[in-house]
DNA sequence: CGTGGGGTTGATACAGTTCAAGATACGTGG
DNA sequence: CCACGTATCTTGAACTGTATCAACCCCACG
């Protein structure tokens, strides 16, 4: 991995507390890769291979069974994946894949597993991630089991707005929006007109808060289901 | 904690490779305690005084929002909460109730937190633990969005059933089953009625599988999805 | 220009919820 | 051990939310 690489990955949160030997071996055998969108990075049910870090971009991860394809989370910077399955050396649970241009630290998973057992600060920067991913995943098991699809919409709209009046950009298709809140394309397509009622201006892939107050009112936030 | 108790906790598969110094200073602190159904363990959104390791029976995790309460999941003898937020020193996502008669070990989270710095072996359990609850759910958001009510109550079937033709008893009340399938109490009513047409047969509280086939035909299983 | 992918809109069907009432199981006290 | 009362579960009917299928729009690109 090149210098400047190096330390691009050296301040992810993931690696911000690692020791520098660990580090330096990680960074000898990992490499730096940019996907573009749509890229498969790994199959579903494969062995794992490589141990993959987001530097930059999304990274989707979804579960496709009996011709039904479900969104389980999206990757963003400092994040790991398969991470419990390069942990626990089981298969991949799902396939991912670029939901944006994405550039991806790759790390051969033995290495991983090698470094685990001799360095407490990688164990640890991985059971945090871990633990960090767990409270991602029960807020979204909540959010969809209590959420209609308009009110996850307007939730996901609040998290990813700056303040009222800032024009936002998607950062990735409808479509993989509409896989990640759980609903059709065509259904997000309706839940954009009803949030559209409720303070939010759509043009295209941008959007803005015009009334915050509408907007949480429709959404009903709380800190329990969404992130921080 | 008696020295019963103690040899019950060591052989759960938590503490199984834990170091003998770390576990005897858990033990020392940690004590058994057993709730009656109903009993209420943590509430949500509350600093994390204990951890918590079911010893035996079942504890539901749920979060409530807006007059609506979804079970996120079910810990079952083995395995610990709220894992992420001991581990994160953040607040507990949802609260933990006792979903049938439940013998659980409570350990002051500040003596696992300390411990986890000063035991690899406490840490990697820990590790572990978190990500094999991952990839639980990781399954349980496809689980989800993938299948049907009744596809659900099927696949949920499956892997609690011994083999066909054994009679089999409900862990725990039908409510919370629905509540853990995501769908009312009302709806799994009907749902044990269509099940019931695909080689299953209810009997108050109990059920058998009398033809396995028809069962898996419905529920379509998948490696992926379920449970080993 | 056409062509095609992504997105939207409309009509219809189905899964799931809600509310209300009825049936069943279960623990308690007589 | 039975009778009663309460909690749990079931059934029914109306309604909401979401999926499905098909047509259409729009813009980017060759």
């Amino acid at each position: 991995m090149r210098l400047e690489h190096r330390q691009v990955v050296r301040q992810l949160r993931l690696f911000e507390r690692v020791d520098d030997e660990t580090f330096e071996w990680i960074a000898a055998l990992g490499f730096l890769q940019t996907f573009p969108e749509g890229t498969v990075l790994h199959d579903q049910g494969r062995e794992t291979d490589f141990f993959f870090v987001v530097v930059d971009g999304q990274v989707e991860m979804t579960i496709a069974h009996n011709g039904i394809e479900a969104t389980v989370a999206i990757f963003s910077a400092g994040h790991a994946f398969p991470l419990g399955a390069v942990v626990l050396s089981e298969k991949t649970p799902g396939m991912a894949r670029a939901a944006s241009l994405a550039r991806v630290l790759m790390v051969p998973a033995s290495a991983i597993r090698d470094s685990i057992g001799k360095s407490p600060s990688l164990m640890r920067a991985l059971m945090e991630d871990l633990a960090g991913q767990n409270r991602t995943f029960v807020r979204e098991i909540a959010n969809q089991k209590i959420r209609t699809g308009s009110e996850r919409l307007a939730s996901w709209i609040l998290q990813h707005a700056g303040a009222a009046g800032i024009v936002n950009r998607l950062p990735f298709r409808k479509r993989t929006l509409a896989s990640l809140l759980g609903m059709t394309a065509e259904n997000l397509s309706r839940a954009f007109a009803t949030v559209e009622k409720h303070g939010v201006l759509f043009r295209g892939s941008t959007f803005t808060v015009v009334d915050m107050d509408a907007l949480q009112a429709l959404a009903k936030p709380s800190e329990l289901i969404d992130a921080a």
